[in-house]
RNA sequence: GGGGGCGUAGCUCAGCUUGGUUAGAGCACUUGACUGUCACUCAAGAGGCCGCGGGUUCGAGCCCCGUCGCUCCCGCCA
């Protein structure tokens, strides 16, 4: 193998992977080829011994291509070689492309109307047998996930995660083009942090040179983003990491990663025409149309038609009010719930009448799962109705029900804080086994105008529903001065198919306005407030624009166009559901003279 | 913090219901044969702390208790 020539760039030429040791990647092969002599390096992926000669499926980062040994082309030494050659082994091969004759091809590879036919091979990076396979028959299931994980280095080298990854970047890049295009000036943020006793918990990570003192790492970079405004930077993105400590989910990491956004003289819609922007631009990278503008839905509306703030769009069985119909019923179920405060609210399931009562059953199970006593059924079978509440209906409430032949209708006779969420659980359950989810549909929707504040049934006591930093409706706040429960925001969340890929909300600018919300979230104290939120309330104080932003969830998405499960798919290397890192073995105990130099002592009994 | 599932060869799994000779299969691996394969084929071989600890029993991969790991769900995730 030649040494290139002094001086020679390799990197021109039209081909930008050639280097100094090799000329093309493997899998960018093709017809117009034939007749080049080729240098490739590879991962052996699989090899065929037929006895003198030996075929090798050789792959990198572009795919696989078929290089051929034969005594026609090879010396007898190169065939040994490549026969002796193991699985996931690198090799240098020199050779020359020719198209394979008709009955030769393979229609399934990329490269198959091509083969390399070799004149030499040099490992260069011999492979110990696998732990887990990389080349996989059709039918095989994966390894165990934690297998996986424990031996990441090899599962990444099969052609699905590299390409997720390499998704993963073109979005991110086209993130950045979106939004730097548009005067977005992409400004980072600190890692080590300031803990916020709020929210999720905090990663702490301790001061060795200021002994008994904590840096935490951020949940988002919320406070610094909006002292960024306060800055006249005017408009801020950022891929930030973002570490939360709390349990885990198939689609919860730790640590993960968000587009994160804030611009000055803007508002709600601002912030959505943008956002929309940018979320077409990045379906589109993905090869997906996607049309702006998306609905929008009201955060009242969303919880009473779907009983839920983040609805899934793509079919209907929306939730109706039964309660003025089944008022004078003498059934002693609605009955209590209603003179309780509570109301009858419920879905009609098209063809649901032919369920079984077990199938109902397992509905019922679910809306209980959910927090409700239970689940009234009434079906429409041969004109008439049926159920256990069925005798006592008034003319009047079969009107309202408005059952067709074969309906079935769910109802639950609750408060709405009890009803919502099981009507949510129930519906889409029913809308699965109806088989009525479109699952090339993509429904994108703002739900907006989201309650400031959740008060807790017990103890009263108020929780901002966003963050304590987003602006209420002025004319709520001006209309129920004493009633900030009634108070709307102005966070709006972006929502595709049921699933929250961000939310944002315009931000309180003004510090007398933050500093009476911090009172009314129970941080009355000013003295308190300056100690934990100084840092914002000063950069207000200075001058603060009208400001607002938002953050997407960079990793679901990723998720979601990789058509993926789980996020441990689209991130290279992730944490179990126990936040435990297999592969690099993290986290993991430390030498007490370590933690002696933090000035720190584990409570935990040496092993 | 709580609940469910899984853990047997390097990998994917069977065996457990009803305890009983030497724990099996496919793939991978090793050796041999094979000149157009592409999940090559054929033959032979090697490979096991049945997650770990304890208990019941004449006898435990199998039953019981505990424990560890992974996973899914609830809580949690302003």
């Amino acid at each position: 193998m030649g040494a290139a020539a002094p001086g020679a760039s390799p990197l021109t030429e039209g081909n930008v992977f050639a280097t100094s040791q090799r000329t093309h990647r493997c899998g960018d092969l093709r017809a117009l080829h034939a007749g080049t002599s080729v240098i490739l390096g590879g991962w052996v992926h699989r090899s065929r011994d037929l006895g003198g000669l030996v075929f090798m499926d050789l792959r990198d980062r572009a795919g696989l291509v078929q290089v051929s040994f034969n005594p026609d082309w090879s010396a007898a030494q190169v065939i040994a070689d490549a026969a002796a050659v193991g699985v996931e082994s690198v090799v240098l091969v020199e050779g020359v492309v020719q198209p394979r004759p008709d009955e030769m091809r393979n229609p399934d590879l990329a490269t198959g109307d091509v083969e390399v036919r070799a004149t030499s091979i040099r490992v260069v990076g011999p492979a110990v047998t696998p732990a887990i396979p990389v080349a996989r028959g059709k039918n095989d299931k994966l390894p165990a996930e934690d297998l996986r994980l424990r031996h990441r280095y090899l599962d990444l080298r099969r052609p699905e995660l590299q390409a997720n990854l390499v998704l993963r970047h073109r979005l991110l890049q086209i993130t950045r083009q979106f939004l730097s295009e548009r005067g977005f000036l992409e400004l980072e943020t600190p890692i080590l942090t300031k803990p916020t006793p709020e929210g999720a918990r905090d990663y702490l990570v301790p001061s060795r040179v200021h002994p008994g003192e904590f840096y935490a790492l951020p949940q988002s970079p919320q406070i610094y983003k909006q002292l960024f405004m306060c800055c006249g930077f005017d408009r801020y993105f950022q891929i930030a990491r973002c570490f939360r400590d709390e349990d885990l989910r198939q689609d919860r990491q730790p640590e993960f990663t968000q587009i994160d956004i804030e611009a000055s003289f803007i508002g709600r819609d601002d912030i959505m025409a943008l956002s929309e922007g940018m979320v077409a631009a990045i379906w589109r990278e993905a090869g997906h149309d996607v049309s702006t503008p998306f609905e929008r839905m009201s955060y009242a509306d969303a919880m009473e038609r779907y009983g839920c703030d983040r609805p899934d769009l793509r079919y209907g069985l929306e939730i109706h009010d039964f309660t003025a119909a089944f008022a004078p019923l003498d059934f002693v179920v609605t009955k209590s719930a209603i003179d309780g405060g509570g109301r009858v609210r419920g879905i009609r399931v098209p063809g649901g009448a032919a369920w079984s009562r077990k199938q109902v059953d397992e509905l019922e199970a679910l809306a209980k799962g959910a927090g409700a006593g239970g689940l009234l059924r009434i079906k429409k079978a041969e004109g008439k109705l049926d159920g256990p509440v069925a005798k006592f209906l008034t003319p009047d409430a079969e009107a309202a029900l408005a059952l067709n032949e074969g309906d079935l209708a769910l109802l639950v006779a609750a408060k709405d804080r009890v009803s919502h969420p099981a009507l949510d659980r129930v519906r889409q359950e029913c809308a699965r086994r109806l088989g009525i989810v479109d699952d090339q549909a993509r429904r994108f929707l703002w739900v907006t105008d989201f309650p400031m504040f959740d008060k807790d049934p017990e103890t009263g006591a108020l929780s901002a529903v966003h963050h304590p930093f987003t602006a209420a409706h002025a004319d709520d706040m001006a209309a129920y001065p004493d009633a900030p429960e009634r108070w709307r925001a102005l966070a709006y969340d972006c929502v595709l198919n049921g699933l929250e890929l961000g939310g944002g909300s315009v931000r309180t600018s003004d510090p007398r306005v933050q500093s009476r919300m911090f009172t009314l979230l129970g941080i009355g104290d000013v003295a308190e407030q300056e100690r934990r939120f100084g840092f914002l309330l000063e950069g207000l104080r200075a001058g603060a624009p009208p400001h607002g932003g938002i953050a997407f969830g960079f990793d679901r998405i990723s998720m979601l166009l990789s058509n993926g499960t789980s996020l441990r798919d689209v991130i290279a290397f992730p944490k179990t559901t126990a936040a435990r890192a297999l592969f690099e073995d993290a986290p993991t105990t430390v030498p007490a003279e370590d933690l002696g130099e933090l000035h720190l002592r584990s409570t935990v009994e040496a092993k």
